[in-house]
RNA sequence: CGGGGCGUAGCGUAGUCCGGUUAUCGCGCCUGCUUUGGGAGCAGGAGGUCGCAGGUUCGAAUCCUGCCGCCCCGACCA
């Protein structure tokens, strides 16, 4: 391809609504535009990479005995009124104002559909049917560019099993399956497994990458992979020592001091010495949560244990419950539940609110004054402490989930009345599992790992050319003439070679666009190297640059791509 | 849906508080000449419903009202 003839509008500037470095390179690259919000074209460059993940992504699913199928995306409404997702998709579903139809947010019911009254015996399973197409979901707050779009493309893939073990080998297989098309994509991912409860089945795994731009915190030890999301993550910290002697209890006049820090600044303490009162309501009656120090609650954690509904209480009601406002509020002579967490196990020498505005106690001692006192794991995980699997130090940050698989059992099949005669002629609804892999999160991903400063810094994998070519002054007829060789040579040769052969632009204007569409080689041709028959490479990702003969280019970047 | 910010040429922006010549600047674009190994120089030029609608005013990018769009934080997220 000849860059002078190229739709690839590149930008020098950040575009003023771009924000993440995916977001921002797809657009200056000129892979992208934005129509509306979450809605993006894909110029020629952008497409070519989606092209090629769709591809990888094809290889793999095939090689499991995948079969593609193309689906419409203008559904029926009635279709998913059956399964009663009309109603669960809620607002998240675009409605087609003009005939009774919705635009697909996902596929579970067209698959079952087809699958219903054709997949007839267990003779005909098991099956593994997927499609890479354009989904559309009216999220309400699209962002990150690509990352969460209204309209967006996605690999979605359905097995059909006659039996759970058959699930399992199904779910085995895609599990395989997304570790060899992210292996492949070149990118640094990790597994989250989750127990995913309700639906027949149980396991789900996402497939995550770490990013700023996430919407997921997780937990993740590098040592041993374990990882969870820092919603269910447990915490396996030290519980605080309990020292020999307990003290006496005693009220400490605090005047202004609400937080943890104010308060070991004011008494000279340790955070270690503090227990934080939280106060929540749950079924209409108030719970208190110590937590050691200023670690925070994790509130998904409380509402599992304790089940029904659970919100913090509100400023009012901490007065009303325990007669003071936060910062002064404490387990001594609260009336109602209590529970601790772990890490404050059997503490002693404690200091809390006293439930009385600028007044603290000292010297609690919880197996001693604080009666039916409970415990449990309440910590948000933090970086640096111990991973519950194996010890090692675990790091928590925001991730962007990739690809999700998951064990659905009979709730689709049940729902659109798809079974089977299993072999002693009894009627069974189809045991399903779903795939899902977002396609341009893998190259939005792919990109916000992989690039520096000067822009994107592709692998030969998904890379939308080879090489790049670059004809430094093209008004010289000796680079002319070199540059229309190498690039016809490359070309027999099976490159695929972006080439700079615009004559307008300065050498300068080159590379940078050069290190901004970022192909792995780059190839410098200038008088200078020329006169020995020489030209230039430069490896994007290092910026090394080696000169090479041009006779032995083609080789030298064959070994370059490897 | 709550909070915050923004909307001026293809892109990035000044001007808006405090209304007043022909709406600023840079990049990009077009023409010519020069230049050619890290986003060139000179000269000339094209390009605008100042998001939309209504209002106030002698006069509105600027003030008022309503609407639309975009970004960020939160809520939500099969």
């Amino acid at each position: 391809m000849r860059l002078s003839k190229a739709f690839i509008p590149t930008l020098k500037e950040v575009p003023s609504d771009a924000v993440i470095p995916s977001h921002i390179l797809m657009v200056r690259s000129g892979m992208v535009r934005m129509l509306s919000a979450g809605i993006y074209s894909f110029l020629p460059l952008g497409y070519k990479v989606i092209k090629k993940i769709s591809d990888i992504i094809r290889e793999e699913m095939d090689a499991i005995g995948g079969q593609e199928f193309h689906l419409p995306a203008l559904n029926p409404k009635e279709i998913w009124e059956a399964t009663n997702r009309v109603e669960a998709f809620g607002d998240t579903m675009f409605h087609v104002k003009n005939r009774e139809y919705v635009l697909a947010p996902t596929h579970e019911e067209i698959m079952t559909y087809h699958a219903k009254g054709v997949l007839k015996s267990y003779k005909d399973l098991p099956q593994i049917w997927y499609q890479i197409q354009t989904k559309f979901r009216n999220e309400p707050r699209p962002r990150s560019g690509v990352i969460r779009g209204r309209q967006f493309l996605m690999k979605d893939a359905y097995s059909f099993d006659a039996s759970l073990e058959g699930l399992d080998e199904s779910y085995e297989l895609h599990d395989k399956a997304y570790r060899k098309i992210f292996d492949r994509c070149g990118l640094d991912y990790f597994v989250v497994g989750a127990s995913s409860g309700a639906m027949g089945g149980s396991k789900s795994e996402e497939f995550m990458v770490k990013s700023e731009a996430g919407e997921d915190t997780v937990a993740y030890c590098s040592s041993c992979g374990f990882a969870a999301n820092v919603e269910v993550a447990p915490s396996k910290i030290e519980r605080i020592s309990r020292q020999n002697e307990s003290k006496e209890i005693y009220e400490i006049s605090t005047p202004n001091v609400k937080s943890i820090d104010e308060l070991c600044e004011f008494l000279k303490i340790n955070e270690r010495e503090t227990a934080k009162s939280r106060v929540y309501i749950h079924n209409g009656q108030p719970v208190l949560i110590l937590m050691s120090g200023n670690d925070e609650v994790n509130e998904t954690k409380l509402g599992s244990i304790l089940g029904g509904e659970v919100r913090p209480g509100h400023q009012e009601e901490l007065k009303e419950i325990t007669g003071a406002d936060a910062g002064s509020i404490g387990p001594i002579g609260f009336k109602h539940r209590i529970i601790a967490d772990l890490r404050l196990k059997d503490g002693n020498n404690l200091f809390s609110g006293a439930n009385k505005n600028d007044y603290h106690i000292g010297g609690i001692d919880l197996q001693r004054d604080v009666p039916n006192l409970e415990y449990a794991d309440l910590r948000i995980v933090e970086s640096g402490e111990n991973c519950s699997n194996c010890s090692n130090t675990i790091e928590v940050f925001k991730a962007i989930e990739l690809g999700h698989i998951f064990k659905l059992g009979t709730k689709y099949s049940e729902g659109l009345g798809a079974m089977f005669l299993d072999e002693n002629s009894k009627e069974n609804p189809i045991i399903m599992g779903s795939y899902g892999i977002g396609v341009e999160r893998v190259l939005a991903c792919f990109i916000e790992q992989n690039n520096d400063e000067n822009g994107i810094i592709w692998k030969k994998p998904l890379s939308p050319f080879d090489v790049h070519l670059i004809g430094l002054n093209m008004k010289k007829e000796i680079v002319v003439e070199a540059c229309e060789s190498i690039f016809n040579e490359l070309s027999e040769n099976k490159f695929d070679v972006i080439f700079d052969d615009r004559t307008n632009v300065q050498a300068g204007f080159k590379f940078s666009d050069a290190d901004l569409l970022g192909m792995p080689i780059q190839i410098i041709v200038g008088e200078r190297r020329l006169k020995e028959n020489q030209v230039e490479l430069k490896i994007r990702a290092t910026g090394e640059r080696i000169n090479v003969g041009i006779n032995e280019l083609s080789s030298k970047i064959k070994e370059l791509l490897k």
